[in-house]
Parts: C-alpha cells; sequence; structure tokens
DNA sequence: ACGGAGGTGTGATGTATATCACTTTTAAAT
DNA sequence: ATTTAAAAGTGATATACATCACACCTCCGT
C-alpha cells in the first residue's frame, strides 16, 4: 500500500527511502463503506484524498436539485473539492463512494509542509496541476465540440473500466445528458 | 512595463530586486498586429506568453472547420497551447489577436530554468496551474448545469470588460452557442 | 468616397435532447 | 426466499437550440 503511493509519485519524481519516510508521515489513511460521504457540502475540506482502493463520485447539485458529476475518482486518483481545500472554505460539491474505498489522506498542513520542505513535492505537484488543468481543458472542449453520442464513445475508449463500475444514470450526469438520451 | 510584470508576481509571492533580474532575464518582448497568429496549429510551441496589453484568443477548429473557443486572453493573462508547450509535440490550437497585442515571453527552458532554481518561481506557477484547474471545473459545471442564456449573463458579469471588448459571434463560440441564439 | 469584409438582428424550419410516465430487469437487504 | 430499492429500457410530447437564408449596418483600406 505504502508501495503503490510510492510507485505513484515516483513515476514522477524518484525519492530516497529517507524522502519517502517524511512524504509518508504526512498522510493517514482512512476507510468508507459504498454511499458513505467523504465530503458533504458546506463541510470544512481538510484534506485532498488519494484513492488506495475503490471508487469515488464527486458531485455539484444545483438548485433544483439536480446532481451533476464532476469528475469520478478510482485507484491511483487524487481527488477532493479543491477550491474549497486550496481556499479554505466551506465546500461547494461533495464527494461520495460508488463502492468500499480506501484512501491516503493529505491534510492542508500536510500539503504545505511537503511543498515547503521537499521541493521534489512541490514539483510533484505541479506536474499533477499541469495534467489536471489539461485534462479539464480537453474536457471542456469535448463539451463544446461533440454530441452525447460521440461523448459517451470517447469515454468508452478512454476508460472502459470506469464505464463497467459506474451506472449508466452516473455517466449521464457526468456527460451533460439525460439518463434517458444515453440509454438510446 | 516590467514593473507590471513583477507586481503580477508578486500578487503572490514577494521578490528581491535580484530575484526579479533574474526572473526577467527568462524572458523576451514580442509584438503583434491585430490578426496575426502566435500560435497555429502544427507548430512547435516553445513559449509561453504573458499579455502585456491586447487581446487574444485560443482556438480549437473541429473537423468540419468550426472553431470553438478555449480561452481569451487579456492584460495580465498567460497563455499558451499548454498541453504542446508542456509536452513539447506540435500545436493542436491556435492563438490568434483580436487586437494589437504585446506580450512576454517564456521559452520551455526558461520555465524549467525558472522552476530549477527558484523556488519562488514554482510555487508562484503551482498557485497559477492550481487556479487555472479551478476555474476549468467551474466552466465545466457551468456548461453541464446551466442554459445559454444563463451562461452569457453569467459572463457578463464575469467579465463585462471581455464583453465589450469582443464580438458577439466570438463569444458564441465561447459559451458554446450559435451567434444567432446569442443574439436573440 | 466607395467597395468589401466583418459583425449583427431576425424569420422559417429541422433536430437533438429534456422531460414525464410507465415497464422491466437487476441487485441489495431482511 | 421474499421484499424493497436501484438501475435500465422505451414511448409520447415539449423545447431549446442549430442551421440556413437574408437584410442591414459600420468600419477600414485604397
Amino acid at each position: 500500500m505504502q508501495q503503490q503511493l510510492r510507485e505513484h509519485i515516483e513515476k514522477i519524481i524518484p525519492l530516497t527511502d529517507e524522502e519517502f519516510d517524511f512524504i509518508l508521515a504526512q498522510f493517514t489513511t482512512k476507510k468508507f463503506k459504498k454511499h458513505q460521504y467523504i465530503i458533504q457540502e458546506g463541510d470544512n475540506v481538510k484534506y485532498a484524498y488519494w484513492v488506495i482502493s475503490g471508487l469515488l463520485k464527486l458531485v455539484y447539485t444545483d438548485n433544483s436539485g439536480k446532481q451533476h458529476i464532476v469528475s469520478f475518482a478510482m485507484e491511483d486518483w487524487w481527488e477532493s473539492d479543491y477550491y474549497a481545500f486550496h481556499t479554505q472554505t466551506p465546500a461547494t460539491l461533495s464527494l461520495e463512494c460508488l463502492e468500499d474505498t480506501e484512501v491516503y489522506c493529505l491534510s492542508y498542513e500536510g500539503y504545505g509542509i511537503l511543498c515547503d520542505q521537499l521541493q521534489k513535492m512541490e514539483r510533484f505537484f505541479l506536474q499533477k496541476a499541469n495534467f489536471g488543468f489539461l485534462a479539464a481543458q480537453r474536457r471542456i472542449l469535448s463539451l463544446l465540440t461533440t454530441d452525447a453520442k460521440e461523448r459517451y464513445e470517447q469515454l468508452v475508449k478512454q476508460s472502459p473500466a470506469l464505464v463497467q463500475r459506474v451506472p449508466k444514470s452516473l455517466l449521464a450526469a457526468y456527460l451533460g445528458v439525460s439518463r434517458e438520451t444515453l440509454s438510446r
């Protein structure tokens, strides 16, 4: 499990044993059951999470009560309400388990310590942020340029594992179409 | 002009004069005329740009030749085809001037040097990347949750200056609706 | 001063997708 | 094993929006 996290980080920057020990000291682990909330709207968001096993959905609920999926997170993914996390303001999103899930938790302070004291980790987070931004930009383009069917096909091609594990009604809420349309 | 850049950076991290001199040495400046391309699809993207004055559009052109606007950039904004920049692959987007524009250019190497040799700048870029990601995520949500009219109203409220300076047909291409729909 | 390009408004029509209502299937819970 | 809830398919109807076609207007360059 530690090994899994270490490999994840070392995909971007090699570490010494001492460095990894220092990093690991900033993390705690936690287990959640299916349907459990990790973050609820209004919560104070203390942590960013890295998924060891399981599956999460990050959701925005609009005024009319409709749910929209900002993103899914499975093994090896980071997730949180990052706006709330970085600005230390109440959550506007909720983070909920679609399966029993185990995560590494990195506190806001831990994040600051890692960035301040280990330049390698700041580099790591910079890479993650850059690629996260690029992924978001690609998704914007996909929403601007393609219709529902095409977006679904893209998703199946890109993340077949996700399509297997997630109910179609949720995929619809991620792609921005109604459940019924997706089914046809 | 240097002062303008310095203030921009110091909004996030204070600098000594020596540090700023070092930073500035990594930049060059360049002027472009209205309608000129800074990046064209297929180009090798050597630089990220910071807008001193003027206005840019970052555009994706789909198979059918239709233009979709990834983003606009005005004074004080960074812009580039970041995917091409960070991965050093050919541009899939184009960057074009909507007005006469002057920019600071930061080369890929310069970016690396700044990150490696000045931790403060790595912190600066980390902040920018994080907030860029969050802005993109908000835009995704706005595309998922609201209809054309609402998105337009949001934009007017958020960036009235932009709405003034940009033709409506381009705002439409940014919001993901047709020019005609926007006009009604 | 004139011609052309770019920008904008408006009608008529077509289409993708939302919404509502209902059924069937599958999976979870006691 | 039986009950209950969640997921998935399907028809009928409504609607937001795209598309096409055209008129008008205002810059800008020569």
